[in-house]
Order: structure tokens, then C-alpha cells, then sequence
DNA sequence: GTTTGAAATGTAATCGATTACACAGTGCGG
DNA sequence: CCGCACTGTGTAATCGATTACATTTCAAAC
């Protein structure tokens, strides 16, 4: 009852051609003539034939996919990103795999597993820890041009990177809570090894400095990015003998959070506490009230990626530029933030 | 400077065996004597070997990678459900594809792309969108077994399916409310075409009618899962004359912009307006009031979804049981419920 | 010291495509 | 009518592993 699948000689058997016309039909038509080609995709369709893709993939040694790093995949921010990364590799025939670099085995292990071995032929990496080594390992064995950074980077190894432009980003966070009247502001942080948060939190504070602004070494309170640590920092903020009126987060779960306590504790947002997010994630225009963020745009981070990428992977020649591509950012004024109170 | 890839026969030189040697190194460690197995580990650090993978996918007819279909990517309540499975995958040497089903090519056609020309072993499907007419094509090639559903399925497609238990949360929805005290429910439904949407909405129905409740035809707003629709759906429930004093929602997505949106328009919840929602997405203990909702496990679901899918992969014999696992739901009792206003 | 069976290893066929190279057919200019 | 260039197609080598089958090694039993 079950047939054997077939394979390209019995295409080639039916059409009453060799294998390498069928071949050729699949990859070249235009080398065949038109009668020959008709021939060919008439045997397909009535045997049903699906080319092999080991067996092509082993011969022309690539194959046809991609891995996305991603850290932590229940992140709403990474998966719309993702979700446009599928879409443009889709539309180009390959397949996207993905790992989730939270896993034991760390972002190196994977990227060096998967481009080794032929599973993928690029990575974009949307997390930024890759150590220098690595980028050795993988340079010796022309792969390093593969490999393309998303979000995150790393300023250990130079690759090329698509990336919002954070240093914008929080300047116009920082910018528009003085534009209201806030000389007291206070930052909670993403993780202290990763590089936005990194690179959001030195902007924050030279841009407060560039205001005249002094910040309280309280006023810094160390976060991960997730919805917990905005929490926790509310409790530490309500606590404060001398209060910030206004608070710059560095994604929009820590905003988010914060605010829903900060409300729980009795103080009033945007009233009492001004808050700025990062990222404007979907439900950040739908809370109430409406969440002040910085929109980072993540279909286009992820298609900006893929388009490097496969840039990359169909170009022989190897060009040895390096890009960096800035995505633009931009401030969405909502309903956190006003002027402080007393004014 | 670079160095061709090593092959298997360089490991075999380097270590003086011959390549079946050096494969069952590989495979089959057991079957070598302590002496040589040692020798050829060996030799397969010094060269720096790895396993070509299309070449083994070629000769084993295996993959050694799965697909997962999401329908949007971008939705975090897919996205937790994709990195459980991943982790369980990735712990057992399986790498994760995933495809986007909102793309244009339907779900059929990808599920049997994958299948067919061998890139997938297997597919978990967390869109319950797929014909029976695939179901024939896929079974006549013994393939139909490869296949388990998670969260949604198909009526019209006898698969394994891993789901929350709908009905059970439908029902503590209704009742909580009923508990309470209400007598006017509404329901935003999700899309019409959805299996989850037709389950929650039709024993919303039920239990309303179980409870003696009639439901003006007013009060069922048909949705789509989204925010947006979330925000629609509380502009028609304002609009109305005769306002229900409680909404179940069937996503939380729904719930929170159908509460932003009533509390703009200066709504009470839960004094005005009781809602609950379905899933208890990562964000609704994080809002103030936090929304009262059912839970779903997600995490155990794309667990239970994964290791379904892989002892069906690595049993050979073909046990025709189709089981259907019911993962558990759970009333979480948070602040956007309380007794109708008038009590 | 054989015999014998199990354990360890080797030889070579095989998976299913792609493609270098060879060859046949066709049309055109001289 | 021949040679030449070009187009279209076929033959067979090849990608890099796995594994059926053959062969060797070895220890225990006689």
C-alpha cells in the first residue's frame, strides 16, 4: 500500500531523460528546451517527486538554513524579530532554525556546532556573548563572514551588526523628562553584561550630566530587563527617602511592572512618577495609562538581518567590510509622563 | 591558511583504523575496545572533526531536526510554548525549525515540504489549521505519525494533540463570575475560524445557559485574539444600553486593552466592569489591577507537545493509539473580578 | 595445540542528488 | 560540402558518512 518515494532516476525514467536533465530542470530550466523541460515537470507532478534535501545538500554542500540565537525565546521582543527573519528567508528558500541561547551549552558551543557541522549555513545572533575566540576559530575557517549580530553585538569581536541606535534612544528618553521639569531621575538597568543595557545606562548618565543633573547612586537600580525586576524596583524606589519623579527603564516589562506597583503603592503615574520605557512593545500602547517609550522597530531589526545575511551567503566574493547598521529609534509620547509634581 | 574541513578518513589515517572505526566511534561507542575507541577520540581532537551532517542525514534517511508551525511568531504566547519545545529537542540531539503559518503558503503545504523531502523528521503544529486531504497524502506515506498537534487541532484530522483543558477553564470562568454575582456576561471571542475560539465561546454558551443566564446576541463580540480587537470590543460594550457587568475574554491580550481602553473611557474594573481572561500570559500579573485569568501551562505543553513527537520518533514500531493529553487549566483569582456594582 | 565462538575491525556498497566532461545535433559562413 | 560554434542532453564521478558482510583476533575449552 505504500510507495517507495520516488527518486530523481525514476523521474528521469518516465520522462524518458537522464538524470541530469531533471537535474537541471529543478536548478537551470532556461538550459533546457521547452519541450524537454514540459516533459520533466509532467513526470514530477504525476510521480510526485520531491528533491531529496540531504542528497543535495551532501553534493553542493550547503544547506539551505539558517540559525537564529535567541536569547530566551519567551521574550515578546525577540519573537517578533524572529517572526520577520522567517519571513524573509522563507521567501528565499531557506529554513530558519532557531536556538534558544539560554540553554546550558553557550552561544559560542551552538554557533560553531551548527556552522561546522553544515546544519546552517549563517547565524544571526540576536545575543551579543560571543567571545574573541571564537570569532578566531571561526575566521580560520572562513566562516566568520556567516555570522551576523541583531539587537546585541559584541565589541569584542567585530562582526557586522544591525542594531537600533540606543545612544539616540536614551538620550531622547533622558531628553524629554527634562524637557518636562524632572531634575531627579532615576535608571533601572538590564543585565550588567549585556551590552544595551550597558550602553543605555553610560548615555543615561552623561546625558544627565550634559543637564547639570546629579544622580543619587540609588537612583541606579541594577535590573534584567523582566517584568520581576521592575517590580523589585518600584519597592526600592517607593522606599527612597529622597524620591526621583521620574524613572528611565531600560525595556518596557520593567516599565510595565514598575508602574503596576509604583499604582499598588498608592503613587500615581504620570502624577507623582514620570516613566519611560524601551522598545515599545505591542501592549505598550495598550495599558492604561499608555506607556511613554522609545520605539525600537523590531520587524524591520530582524528584516534589516536576514537581508545582511543573505547578502552575504549569495555573494561569492568576500567582501571585507564590516557593517553596522543603526535601525532608527524614536520617542512615543503616551500618557507616563508629565511634569513633575509641584509645578 | 585554511585548512580543508577534516573528513572521516583523516580521522581514520590519524588514528590508524579505518572509517567504520571512526563512525562507530561515533554512533556506537560500546561496540570498540577501550584502546581503540580512546585512539580515535584522540584523533578526532586533533583534526578538530565534526559530523557531516547532510552526509548522515543521506545515508540514515533522518533529519534530525523538527518543524514547528507557529501561526504569528510575534505572539508571545507561542513563543514560551516554542522555547519549552526546543529545550526538550535541543537535550536530545534534535535541532528546531520553525515556520511562521501566517505566511502565504498554507500549513499543508509546509508540513508536507518538510516532511517529503526529508528536512523534517517530524512537526509539531501549533495551528490547528490542516486538511484532511493532507491527512491522506501524509498517512499513504506513513508520515501521519510524525505529526502531533499542540494547543489547537483539527476536527477533520485524527492527530495526537496536546491542549489545555478548554472547556474545563471556559467553565471556571463562567462560574467565578456567576460566584459573584453576575448575571450579564459578555464573551470576546477569538477568531471564528479558530478551534479554540469555537470551544471557549460554545461552552461560555452552555454554562450560561446551565447557570439560567440568557446572553443578548449583542453581548458575544466577535474578536480575534488580538489587542486591538480587545480595544474594539470596549468601545461596542460602552456603546451598548443594556451593558453587561462582566466580559470574558477569550485571550488575556483581549482582556488588558479591553480594560485600558474602558478605564479611558472612565470604567471601573472591577468595580464597573468584571473581566477575565484566558492563557495568564506572562505580562497579567504585571498590571495594575492584575487581571484575573485562566492559566494555561505552557511550558508543559510544548514539553508534553515535544516528547510526545520524540518517542514517536524513536519508536519503530507504529502503536496506532492517537492519544489526546489534556494539559491542566487554573483559575487565577487576581483583581480585575469582583461583585457586580449594586451588590 | 587445535578448535570454536564471540568480539573487534576492515572492505566496499550505498544513500540521492549535482555537475564536469563528453558527445550529438543544428544552423551558418565560406 | 565542410568546419565551427553553440545548444541540448547523457555518462559517470562525486559529496561524506553508515553499515552489511567479510575477515581477523583472541580467549576459553578441549
Amino acid at each position: 500500500m505504500q510507495m517507495p518515494k520516488p527518486r530523481i532516476t525514476d523521474v528521469a525514467q518516465v520522462a524518458g531523460v537522464s538524470t541530469a536533465t531533471v537535474s537541471r530542470a529543478l536548478t537551470q530550466p532556461d538550459r533546457l528546451s521547452e519541450k524537454t523541460r514540459q516533459r520533466v515537470f509532467d513526470a514530477i507532478r504525476t510521480t510526485g517527486y520531491r528533491v531529496n534535501r540531504a542528497a543535495r545538500n551532501l553534493r553542493t554542500q550547503r544547506a539551505g538554513a539558517v540559525l537564529v540565537l535567541v536569547p530566551n525565546l519567551g521574550n515578546p521582543f525577540f519573537s517578533l524579530i524572529l517572526s520577520s527573519i522567517n519571513d524573509v528567508f522563507a521567501a528565499n528558500g531557506y529554513s530558519v532554525l532557531v536556538f534558544d541561547s539560554q540553554q546550558p551549552s553557550a552561544p559560542d558551543q551552538v554557533v560553531s556546532d551548527y556552522l561546522f557541522n553544515g546544519s546552517a549555513d549563517g547565524v544571526i545572533t540576536l545575543d551579543g556573548h560571543m567571545s574573541a575566540t571564537m570569532g578566531e576559530t571561526l575566521k580560520n575557517a572562513d566562516l566568520l563572514r556567516n555570522v551576523v549580530f541583531c539587537c546585541e553585538w559584541s565589541d569584542k569581536l567585530l562582526l557586522p551588526s544591525i542594531r537600533s541606535d540606543n545612544p539616540l534612544g536614551a538620550r531622547l528618553a533622558v531628553d524629554h523628562l527634562v524637557a518636562l521639569g524632572h531634575r531627579k531621575i532615576a535608571h533601572v538597568t538590564g543585565p550588567s553584561d549585556n551590552i544595551l543595557a550597558r550602553v543605555r545606562r553610560s548615555v543615561f548618565e552623561d546625558r544627565c550630566a550634559h543637564h547639570g543633573l546629579s544622580i543619587a547612586p540609588d537612583w541606579i537600580i541594577p535590573g534584567d530587563f523582566t517584568l520581576s525586576c521592575g517590580a523589585r524596583a518600584a519597592e526600592r524606589l517607593i522606599a527612597l527617602a529622597d524620591r526621583p519623579t521620574a524613572v528611565f527603564c531600560a525595556s518596557d516589562e520593567i516599565a510595565l511592572s514598575l508602574i503596576s506597583r509604583a499604582q499598588q503603592a498608592g503613587l500615581r503615574v504620570p502624577e507623582d512618577l514620570s516613566v519611560v520605557g524601551f522598545d515599545d512593545i505591542e501592549i505598550a500602547g495598550h495599558v492604561s495609562p499608555a506607556l511613554t517609550t522609545i520605539r525600537q522597530d523590531r520587524a524591520l531589526l530582524g528584516r534589516m538581518a536576514a537581508e545582511e545575511l543573505l547578502g552575504r551567503l549569495q555573494s561569492d566574493p568576500s567582501p571585507h567590510a564590516v557593517p553596522i547598521s543603526f535601525a532608527p529609534v524614536e520617542l512615543i509620547t503616551r500618557s507616563t509622563t508629565a511634569p513633575p509634581p509641584g509645578r
